[in-house]
DNA sequence: CGACGGTTGGACGC
DNA sequence: GCGTCCAACCGTCG
């Protein structure tokens, strides 16, 4: 597969045709960390003269926060500014393979645009729409200060595949709530026929810097990060570079194809993921949705055809397939089973995301009920610290803090576990952890699985509870994953390592893995903490029947009470109390 | 009002 | 590995 831009031949702007046309441009980086289907970058080159390529290292979310429980920012673990400077990295090379270079700046963002218009006297602003809160708010200050300043703005669509204004309008103003409702709603993406542009040669050259302060792609230590502990990373580069390698290489993978809409795969499959791992790459833009979405496409047209050798519709790519049958026909039924795409349901979170005021919280957010969670700081830290005594979840938890990657069953089995199947922990708590911990943390489809998981929007059944032992042991018998990611368990036996603290004390002292020494006992029985989280969600969710989802803070204070006055009358619901069974 | 579907539940039987 | 039952929620749609 060819790559979708050339990046031979570096062309400066020395033409005299070049020269004398055009002004000065500055393309903005936040997301979108890429040369292909970057329509801002496009924009900013056409005609222009100069560009001025910037990043701006923020400290709101770069700054080292020594108080944080892992290594990072207050608000990004060190994974994930790793792999946002190796695709800085990666996007500076690129850029210089065009002509130009990446110019990195530091401090609020706002401002330091604002002084960087000023200073280069910029006449095109162009950056890649973000629906993010955090963006738009930035947005906001800078599209204010261009319009005083008469520099044109140029922001357009190309993170997603839709652009979820469109869907809310075309859904009477409101963002859909189903998933099958988004896709009717939704239908194909305007562009979906089309090619896509993705084809830069060159670019203008960056102008002169004056007296804005420019540095290279930092180092994390250049940011502050040092005598770092930890000793395992992520095994994930970030880039543009790596993203399209591990795009060409998922795509000539016909188990990945075939696989690529299934729910299932193995979330204890570790190695070698079940999953081809790509989303941190969407997240930051490093692999654009669309064009993601059109090699899908060609594919899938492709096999349809199966009967000559794949020939690319709109000739940009093609596969290296040695068609089966059976992959034909999974392929086809792929192809009518559209729905399901992954790369849709980003979208539809994207939309909800963007349509519902305060979707990052419980209270103020119209779609979310209203559930008296506890603040159990105890069982929070014993569930971020992967200690709660279930292997499943404590190797889940950490593979999360090691590799800022699992599996998206993993992912579930976790959420549900912290809120409303075991510990009935406030699922804002959990999703903080997440979109620190994770490298392809994305504000609205994090906030929009944590709603899911918690029974809180678009999912409510409830009484479907993941089993912190069953779960996993479907997958991988032996624990192989347990082992890998709890090494203090890798000589337990497989009959027991998921529930270690069922292990006479023999089989503990022969594992090297004394319960309740090395190895921490349940912090709370599944069984009677899963029956006690479905009796309060019951309870909780006649509150908000009855009350149309309108709780006062007194309302849920009350609920609260009532359920913790239920739980003493009933001992056996007390999960506190289980300790002796565990033993 | 009732039927129906919902990315991805568990347990059990075969 | 697949079907069936369990227990039973919600929002949507007719």
């Amino acid at each position: 597969m060819p790559l979708p831009f050339s990046l031979s031949r570096p062309q400066c702007c020395r033409h005299p045709l070049t020269m004398a046309s055009g002004s000065t441009s500055l393309i903005w980086f936040r997301k979108g960390l890429r040369i292909h289907d970057n329509p801002a970058l496009e924009y900013a080159s056409k005609g222009s003269k100069f560009v001025y390529p910037v990043f701006v290292i923020d400290p709101h979310y770069m700054e080292p926060d020594p108080k944080a429980f892992t290594p990072g920012s207050t608000r990004a673990g060190l994974n994930r500014i790793r792999f946002l400077l190796e695709s800085l990295v990666d996007l500076d090379l690129s850029l210089k393979k065009l002509g130009s270079r990446l110019l990195v700046l530091k401090g609020e963002p706002s401002q330091v645009l604002i002084r960087c218009l000023k200073e280069w006297d910029v006449k095109k602003l162009c950056f890649e729409f973000d629906t993010d809160p955090y963006y738009q708010d930035l947005d906001v200050k800078v599209k204010d200060y261009a319009s005083s300043a008469g520099i044109e703005v140029f922001s357009p669509v190309s993170h997603t595949l839709f652009n979820p204004e469109d869907i809310i309008q075309k859904n009477g103003g409101k963002p859909p709530l189903s998933y099958q409702s988004f896709l009717k709603v939704a239908g194909q993406p305007s562009w979906a026929s089309s090619p896509l542009s993705t084809t830069i040669l060159s670019l203008p050259c960056v102008g002169h810097i004056g007296s804005c302060e420019i540095s290279e792609v930092p180092t994390v230590e250049e940011l502050g990060y040092k005598d770092i502990e930890q000793v395992e990373w992520t095994p994930f580069r970030g880039g543009e570079s790596e993203a399209l390698k591990r795009l060409r290489e998922s795509i000539n993978n016909k188990e990945w194809v075939a696989n690529f809409e299934k729910p299932k795969g193995d979330p204890s499959a570790f190695v070698k993921p079940a999953t081809t791992v790509l989303s941190p790459y969407l997240k930051f833009g490093c692999l654009s949705s669309r064009y993601f979405y059109q090699c899908l496409q060609d594919v899938y047209r492709n096999v349809r055809k199966h009967t000559s050798p794949p020939v690319s519709l709109v000739g940009q790519v093609s596969f290296n397939f040695s068609i089966t049958d059976d992959h034909a026909a999974d392929t086809i039924k792929l192809l009518f089973g559209f729905k399901n795409w992954q790369l849709l349901w980003r979208d539809f979170f994207y939309t909800v995301a963007f349509g519902t005021p305060n979707f990052d919280h419980m209270r103020g957010n119209r779609i979310c009920k209203q559930i008296p969670w506890s603040d159990d700081n105890e069982l929070l830290a014993a569930w971020r610290e992967a200690r709660t005594g279930y292997p499943w979840i404590d190797a889940i938890m950490v593979q999360l803090s090691k590799w800022g990657w699992m599996h998206h069953l993993a992912r579930h089995c976790v959420a549900c576990f912290l809120t409303r199947g075991d510990l009935f922990v406030h699922w804002e708590k959990g999703r903080d952890v997440f979109e620190r911990l994770l490298i392809d943390s994305d504000w609205a489809i994090n906030n929009g699985n944590w709603l899911w998981l918690s029974c809180s929007s678009f999912f409510y059944q409830y009484n479907r509870i993941y089993s912190p032992i069953s779960f996993g042991k479907k997958y991988d018998p032996n624990g192989n994953y347990i082992r890998h990611f709890l090494p203090v368990l890798k000589d337990m036996p497989k009959e027991y390592i998921y529930e270690p603290w069922t292990a006479p004390i023999n089989v503990q002292t022969k594992a090297k893995c004394i319960i309740g020494r090395d190895y921490p006992k349940p912090v709370i029985s599944h069984d009677s903490a899963s029956k006690d989280c479905k009796r309060k969600l019951a309870e909780a969710y006649a509150l908000n029947q009855q009350l149309n989802g309108q709780l006062s803070e007194a309302d849920l204070v009350n609920l609260k009470r009532k359920l913790e006055q239920d739980q003493d009358q009933e001992p056996k619901s007390r999960p506190r109390r289980q300790r002796k069974l565990m033993t």
